[in-house]
This record gives C-alpha cells, sequence and structure tokens, in this order.
DNA sequence: TTTTGAGTTGTTCGA
DNA sequence: GTCGAACAACTCAAA
C-alpha cells in the first residue's frame, strides 16, 4: 500500500516552495489539511481573518488543478489531527514550522504527541531566513540592535535554494470529512471589508504577480519612493509574506536575478534598503523568540514606570481619523478602508497616538493587529516598541514625530491626504497639512468649514511634544 | 573590565 | 530657504 501524509497547512498557503509539501509527496498520497483554532492569547485580528479565507480559498483551487484538495477542520490542532489519521490510515504528518512563541510551543506539543503515537512527522524551516536561535553576539547572547544583528546574519551562509512544487501527487481514493469554508466564520459579519478585493488578491498567484510587478516598477527606485505613501513605492508583499503565500527565500532569489541580469554585485543589492527590510522581519523573528513577553511588556523595563495619560475620546478620534491633523487622518483612515496603511504613515501615525497623545503603545498595537490584513506578531511588536521608544532601539528623544512636517516633507503636494481625507481636497498645498492655520477666505473657498466638515486639532503638537518630552525624563532607569 | 563608538527612517534653532 | 549643530541620553557591541 502506497504511504499515506497528512500536509499540514498554517501560514505557509502555498504550493512553490514548500519543503513540507515535497516530503509529503515523496512516494506517498497526500492530504492537504488547514485547522482553524482560536486558542492563541493573539487570537488572529478581523482583518486578518479575511485575508485568510481568501488566501484558503485561493490555496482550495490550486490544490485542485492537481486533482487534491484542502480539507478544512476547527478546533485543537492535535484533536484534529488524530481523528484525521484514524479517519485516513495516515502514518506521516509534514509541516513547516511556526515562529511566534505560541506557535513554537503548540507545535513542540504536537510533534511530540504524534511522535509518542508512532505517527511519521516532518518539520521544516522556511518562514525565515534565520533561524531566530542561531544568530548570537560574540558574548553568546541575542542581539538588542539592528545593525550588528543584521551584519552578522548576512555573514552567514544563506541557504537560498528553493524548491519547487511536485509537477503532480496522488491522492487517497477517499478525502477525510472537511468543513465548509462558511463554517469558519472568518469573514467580519459587518460589511466592513466588501470592497477588498479591489485592493488585495490574497493567495498564492496575487503574491508572485506582486513580487513581479514590483521587481519591474519599484525594486530599482526603492530608496527614493518607499517612502512616499501617494506612490506605490513599496513592495505590499506584507500580508502575502505573512501568510506564506510566498517564502521570504523566493523573494531573496528573484531579487537575487533581477540584480544579476542588471549585472549588480551581491554586496550591493544585498545593502539595498528593501533587503535591509528583509532583515528587519528577522530581526522582529530574534526579538519576539528572545523576548517573548514584547507584545505586551515593553522591551526596555524602565519604561513600565511611564506616566500615560488614557483619553478614550482621544483613542476613538484617533482610530476614526479624525484628530485633525491631515496626515495622520488620512493613515488611519486608509488602515480601515483597506486593511493597510503604507510604512511611513505607521511611523506617523503612532508617533502621534503614543508621543501627541501619550496613549499607551499597546494600545496602538491592538488596534494594527485586528485592523491590518499584514498583522505579524513579530513585526508589529518591533514596530510599535520602536515608537514607543521602550524597545531594541531606545531613542525616544529623537523620535517625536512633527505631523505636519512629515506631511509636508512626504506628502508634499497632499496627494495622500486628498485621497483619504477628500473633505480636505479642495485646500491648496500650503494649507493641506495644517488646515487650521489657513486664512478663513482660503478656508471657505475650499468648502471646508473646520469642526463640522474636519476637526480642529485636537492637541497642540507644539505643546503636546513638551509634555512628553516631560514624561520621558521622569522614567526612573531600572 | 573598561572604554569607545554608534545607534532605520527627527526636530528645532540660529546663522 | 538652507545648513550644521544641538537636542538629551542611554545602552549595546566589540575591542
Amino acid at each position: 500500500m502506497k504511504r499515506r501524509s497528512i500536509l499540514w497547512f498554517r501560514e505557509d498557503l502555498r504550493l512553490d516552495d514548500n519543503p513540507a509539501l515535497v516530503e509529503a509527496a515523496k512516494d506517498s498520497e497526500v492530504i492537504p489539511v488547514f485547522i482553524w483554532s482560536e486558542g492563541s492569547n493573539w487570537p488572529m485580528g478581523a482583518a486578518s481573518r479575511w485575508w485568510l479565507h481568501h488566501s484558503l480559498l485561493s490555496l482550495d483551487a490550486s490544490l485542485r488543478l492537481h486533482g487534491s484538495r484542502l480539507i478544512l477542520r476547527k478546533g485543537n490542532p492535535l484533536d484534529e489531527l488524530h481523528a484525521i489519521l484514524r479517519e485516513t490510515g495516515a502514518q506521516r504528518i509534514c509541516f513547516n514550522r511556526r515562529y511566534t512563541p505560541f506557535g513554537l510551543q503548540q507545535d513542540a506539543k504536537v510533534e511530540n504527541a504524534l511522535k509518542n503515537d508512532r505517527s511519521d512527522v516532518h518539520v521544516f524551516s522556511n518562514y525565515l531566513l534565520f533561524e531566530p536561535w542561531t544568530i548570537k553576539n560574540k558574548s553568546g547572547a541575542p542581539f538588542r540592535v539592528f545593525t550588528p544583528f543584521w551584519k552578522a546574519c548576512l555573514a552567514e551562509h544563506i541557504h537560498q535554494r528553493s524548491c519547487i512544487a511536485p509537477s503532480e501527487w496522488t491522492s487517497p481514493p477517499l478525502w477525510p470529512k472537511s468543513l465548509a469554508i462558511e463554517d469558519l466564520a472568518l469573514l467580519p459579519k459587518l460589511n466592513w471589508a466588501n470592497r477588498w478585493l479591489e485592493f488585495w488578491s490574497p493567495g498564492e498567484r496575487g503574491a508572485q504577480s506582486q513580487l513581479k510587478h514590483f521587481i519591474e516598477n519599484a525594486f530599482f527606485q526603492y530608496d527614493q519612493a518607499r517612502d512616499l505613501p501617494s506612490v506605490q513605492g513599496t513592495s505590499r508583499l506584507s500580508a502575502h509574506l505573512h501568510f506564506g503565500e510566498i517564502s521570504v527565500r523566493k523573494i531573496w532569489d528573484s531579487i537575487h536575478q533581477a540584480a544579476e541580469k542588471k549585472q549588480i554585485a551581491p554586496a550591493t543589492w544585498q545593502k539595498s534598503q528593501f533587503i535591509t527590510e528583509l532583515g528587519w522581519r528577522e530581526f522582529a523573528y530574534h526579538l519576539l523568540h528572545h523576548f517573548p513577553e514584547t507584545p505586551h511588556s515593553p522591551l526596555k523595563p524602565a519604561f513600565d514606570s511611564f506616566q500615560w495619560n488614557e483619553n478614550k475620546d482621544w483613542q476613538t478620534a484617533w482610530q476614526k481619523g479624525k484628530t485633525g491633523f491631515p496626515i495622520v487622518d488620512a493613515g488611519m483612515r486608509e488602515l480601515w478602508q483597506t486593511g493597510w496603511m503604507h510604512n511611513r504613515v505607521r511611523m506617523i501615525t503612532a508617533s502621534f497616538l503614543v508621543k501627541d497623545l501619550l496613549q499607551p503603545w499597546q494600545m496602538g498595537a491592538r488596534w494594527f493587529w485586528d485592523t491590518l490584513v499584514d498583522a505579524d506578531l513579530a513585526s508589529n511588536t518591533l514596530g510599535w516598541q520602536w515608537s514607543a521608544g521602550c524597545g531594541a532601539d531606545a531613542q525616544p528623544f529623537f523620535r517625536i514625530f512633527n505631523p505636519v512636517l512629515q506631511g509636508e516633507k512626504f506628502d508634499a503636494d497632499g496627494t495622500y491626504v486628498r485621497k483619504w481625507v477628500p473633505e480636505l481636497s479642495k485646500l491648496p498645498n500650503v494649507w493641506i497639512h495644517k488646515p487650521w492655520k489657513a486664512p478663513d477666505a482660503v478656508i471657505q473657498n475650499a468648502g471646508v468649514e473646520l469642526e463640522n466638515d474636519y476637526p480642529r486639532p485636537i492637541v497642540r503638537h507644539e505643546i503636546a511634544r513638551e509634555v512628553a518630552m516631560e514624561a520621558l525624563r521622569k522614567i526612573k532607569p531600572a
């Protein structure tokens, strides 16, 4: 009898460069399975669930082209895997490792339990370029500064061999029972995400075409364009990467090839800003692994004593994009309307919440977690702690962004603000980032009535900055 | 052990 | 408008 293998999909919703699939298909019938489970202390946010819903549909469609299909289950993963083993008589289970503290822990439990039951378990690594526990500084401790971390990574040999999907594989004579996608209830109940398919193409095919598009149109201009939120200068691969619709190795390889074609040396393209961004993703997982409390606690303990000034009205204004600062409001509305926000604007809105409004960074992190289609525990944590100044790169005094300056610098012609804050669209460029300073006649001409059509600023930045500086000075050293 | 240089993406002030 | 220095201050990483 031919071997029978369960291929357990999680954050690797693709067929290409999927070592677990290659192993599962080796001389074996393949049973692809996805198990929806909500046991984690960071249950998936609403926007990510929307993405997952569509990604699973896409994965099932790809599998069906191979005469296969995706078996959907929900509940405790170990129980479900046991049930499927019983139902199908499979003897092997293959999966790719996850790297959140919860994911690693759960996978270890599952792996041990299954091995104890004499199942044949194969676990692979391909979510990251480097295992978080292999990179160490000269004292053998984890890095807390990005630059030496990434330098140490690049000095390592990168195993960049991708594997390709088996051209065909066999299916079992009978499929185990599967839920319908609707049974997982992943889509939001409100009609919040209805238009998102206009913005995004979840799934492996969408991921690959986005990568191609990025390399052809934006990679070589990344340094100049990545900071401009009105321009498609970034990769927009984050959600695809998070769900493993494309592997980071595949991205690395593709850029390698494109650079080679232009005769750009490895030493050069490996130092490019975009590759460095991949490095930040590695660093985020490095930190999350070594400091698993950081999704809710500051890496720098001194910040435990920081005096926040919780204010529900301000939090709501920030969430809804009604702070009176156009660049902040544009970002928050882009987030709400598309499930995504440009990276530059993530920094601006985060700095504003934490420094200008003195709201706890954890509150912002939770909001992003729920509303971003690319929500990733490692990157979200790193980003918020960086903005708050309590993380791996503590320069809190230097990181109080001026929302007007940032707007004028990175959205000079106001295109981004006009798109997401249309009530200001008729304001001339000079005033687009500071409508409260515009002369009455200009405001009237633009058809805006401050307070009714668009709020006045909920704080004065110059004062808020001083207050934040004072609060930062008061932090007691740990 | 001590010292030294440096740290993703800033802002403000004064010349 | 542009430029460089100062801001305020600490910890990390390596020599």
